[in-house]
DNA sequence: AGCACGCCGACT
DNA sequence: GTCGGCGTGCTC
């Protein structure tokens, strides 16, 4: 501690200087201190205002953390704060708490995690929006002589006098541009206007929506209703179609009547119209919606909603775990063990994570829902963190698919669909079914191989494959969407090259030939870029016009086909001896996932598993005895092998055009790394990443395992600002991942 | 991340 | 002679 802080503060006799310390939007690893703007307490400063602040040689926003006496810099290097832009803090306390403990956490530049928490129209200097008023004409505008000099304030005044009042939120649909002719309009005494009165709908106690839950569903409801005033976790481990989301909206219900909010958390994928119109149709109050699909203006009004209690549900996908809510209740976090969750560039954070910790700070309950929960949280159900309710069936008694493994090995196959199956395409479009196949490989195939000399089409960027997409005759790789057109003979010694191996083009093109007459819908994202292609497809299916469906993993979730008998996973082989310790458990979830979109209405269902690894254990669990078997047992190998949940990672990762320099800095972030820590942490690395090249970039990691958090979280602060200061970290890009998900 | 400072190559 | 390349350092 620097004496000079303490002289200079005691300098000036009666008048303690207040600094401020502000999380300036910049990305660098610490907050900044400020004096304390002029113009005496104009306004009262609190925790989680913006502020205009003078950086560098220009302005920027910050967000004032604390207010404290004194600071490591002699005063006379601090600068003052240029004004502060709010009146309300636009974090309130909880949020504050979360945010600074994200910043611990992740070990993330405390600007950037503030920055991401904020609508991106709040993250610079724009004043907080106010609600929309209700506009209406004066007496004096309803017997106005027409203003034959200004059309316009004419016309917007008519559309006034004939709608009796209209609001900001619909103005600008019905007349564009209405705020100039609206202010003259105002000037002239013809219009004013009001608060629009809108508070927390309350809902009638018995709500005409109510539909009758089942046995299982109505004890999930009494269970975690019961922990309804304080923080708990309940992990909702419910079958596919078990009706986890009627669970849900009861729970929503339930804490409507009690006038507060609840905050909704789904995949990226999850948030389908269906799903909100549900959410509408199902639920009182206002619906404040924030998907990545938004502009900025409709973001900004969903969380300003939120923030001021209008909206009494806050549904969206990862980011909205930050939206502010007045009155919170209850958070929800559905499909839980979605990857989406986690976000995997920048602030590498884990909405699931922060969503407890959110709950925890507000002393609320959280819901964990999943059909196939990560083994994370079945090992917090273990610890006792977490409470468990299990939703085991299927509302009217349909029964679970029954599941089957296909020996790739010992039966032929054309097209990657073997005997076996094809058979049991027959047998079920017979029936009148409908069949699904999942490959989780778009394009038509591959790779394309030279049959004389064995060369293979490589991207020139990545360590990878180019695959073959037919339908525009072209080579693509699917890591850095690099294109060109197919080679007419091999590049090495011009023979001919044959596609090799299968992509969901490739068995579309063949189903269309092996059953003629039954229609073939193929969803990808290829085939659904489109706007408006994938309703259209899904609708191709529903609706019976098409019976076999064909898909990568977009169908996994969310999509519901009553009519499908079958599903058949045409290979599980690449979960099965995946690049890292979760391929199983990934596996196992997209399995599981895939069936439960079969037999959903009154036809049993069959699942197909085609594997040429018939034997593998983890897979013959699952299929005998379910998710939660599995789980059981590949819980059991991650102890084992003392993978998490069993010990706690942290990766950092380092990328450059040189392959050099990328091991360089590695191997000097883990000289440094020994230097700091003992040997309960564990250093790996540093390794090239499984894919070490791409899009023209060499990337190498370093991974970091301790059996204990804490010696993780003790080890990372002081790493981190060693690495700042390396010299070897300026010819790479490098970042820290806290509990990574993928380790590529 | 921006932004300025600073020290070496090809140009009007 | 200078315009400008991007390596280096700094931001309360």
């Amino acid at each position: 501690m620097p004496t000079s802080t303490i002289q200079s503060a005691k300098a000036i006799p009666g008048n303690i200087p207040l600094i401020l310390r502000v999380a300036v939007n910049a990305p660098l690893n610490r907050y900044f201190d400020y004096l304390r703007p002029d113009g005496l307490q104009s306004k009262r400063l609190r925790p989680g205002m913006r502020l205009k602040i003078p950086f560098g040689r220009g302005e920027t926003m910050g967000v004032l953390l604390e207010t404290t006496a004194s600071s490591e810099l002699p005063l006379s290097r601090l600068k003052r704060v240029i004004a502060v832009i709010d009146d309300e803090p636009v974090f309130d306390e909880v949020l504050m708490k979360l945010l600074t403990w994200s910043v611990d956490y992740f070990h993330h530049p405390p600007g950037e995690v503030f920055a991401t928490a904020l609508p991106a129209l709040l993250r610079g200097s724009r004043p907080l929006p106010s609600a929309p008023e209700q506009w209406r004409a004066t007496s004096l505008g309803q017997a106005a002589e027409p203003l034959r000099r200004a059309p316009r304030q004419q016309a917007l005044l008519e559309l006034l006098r004939e709608r009796g009042s209209l609001s900001e939120s619909e103005l600008p649909g019905l007349f564009s541009g209405w705020r100039p002719s609206m202010r003259a309009l105002h000037e002239k005494l013809l219009v004013e206007h009001s608060a629009i009165e809108r508070g927390p709908a309350m809902p009638s106690p018995e709500s005409p929506n109510d539909i009758s839950l089942t046995g299982p569903q109505q004890k999930a409801v009494a269970e975690i209703g019961a922990r309804h005033d304080h923080f708990a976790t309940t992990l909702l481990f419910g079958v596919t179609g078990s009706g986890k989301t009627e669970v849900y909206l009861s729970l929503i219900r339930r804490l409507l009547a009690k006038g507060q909010q609840a905050m909704v958390l789904v995949p990226e994928i999850g948030l389908t119209p269906q799903l909100i119109q549900r959410f509408r149709e199902r639920l009182p109050g206002q619906l404040a919606v924030l998907h990545s699909g938004l502009s900025d203006g409709q973001r900004l009004e969903a969380w300003r909603m939120a923030r001021s209690g209008e909206a009494s549900i806050v549904l969206g996908t990862r980011s909205a775990v930050f939206t502010p809510m007045s009155r919170p209740g209850l958070i929800i976090v559905d499909e839980e063990h979605d990857s989406s969750f986690k976000q995997q560039d920048g602030f590498r954070y884990s909405a699931r994570d922060l969503a407890v910790v959110r709950a925890r700070l507000h002393g609320i309950p959280i819901v964990l829902g999943s059909a196939t929960p990560s083994l994370e949280s079945f090992h917090n159900v273990e610890t006792g963190r977490y409470h468990v309710c299990e939703l085991p069936e299927r509302p009217g008694n349909v029964a679970q698919p029954s599941m089957r493994i296909v020996d790739l090995g010992a039966h032929r196959s054309d097209h990657g669909l073997a005997t076996p199956s094809l058979m049991a395409m027959h047998a079920h479009l017979d029936r009148g079914g409908q069949v699904l196949l999942f490959l989780n490989r778009r394009g038509f195939a591959p790779t394309l191989f030279c049959t004389e000399c064995g060369w293979i089409a490589g991207c020139g960027r990545c360590d990878a494959r180019m695959t073959v997409h037919a339908s525009d005759s072209q080579l693509r790789c699917h890591h850095c969407d690099q294109r060109c057109a197919i080679p007419d003979h091999c590049p090495q010694c011009q023979e001919q090259l044959i596609p090799i191996g299968q992509g969901t083009q490739r068995v579309e093109e063949f189903l269309r030939k092996q059953f003629p007459g039954v229609g073939v819908t193929r969803i990808d994202r290829d085939s659904t870029r489109r706007k408006g292609s994938l309703p259209d497809k899904l609708d191709e299916v529903r609706s019976g016009r098409s019976r076999i469906l064909v898909g990568t993993q977009m169908l996994a979730k969310g999509h519901d086909f009553p009519d499908i008998s079958l599903v058949i996973i045409m290979d599980a082989d690449q979960g099965l001896f995946g690049t890292d310790f979760r391929s199983s458990e990934k596996l196992a979830q997209i399995v599981t996932q895939v069936a439960g979109r079969a037999g959903r209405a009154q036809r049993p269902g069959e699942v197909l598993i085609q594997t040429r690894f018939a034997e593998h254990p983890l897979l013959i669990d699952l299929i005998r005895d379910g998710y939660a078997a599995f789980a059981n047992d590949a819980l059991a190998e991650r102890r084992e092998a003392g993978w998490p949940p069993y010990s706690h990672l942290a990766l950092l990762r380092a990328e450059s055009p040189s392959q050099e320099d990328a091991r360089i800095f590695l191997e000097a972030a883990r000289r440094e790394a020994e230097k700091i820590c003992g040997d309960e942490t564990c250093l790996l690395g540093p390794a090239p990443a499984p894919m070490e090249k791409r899009a023209g970039h060499f990337r190498a990691q370093l991974l970091l395992q301790a059996s204990q958090r804490s010696n993780l979280r003790k080890l990372l602060g002081p790493w981190i600002s060693k690495l700042e200061n390396l010299p070897q970290r300026r010819k790479v890009r490098w970042s820290l991942d806290v509990d990574p998900v993928d380790l590529f």
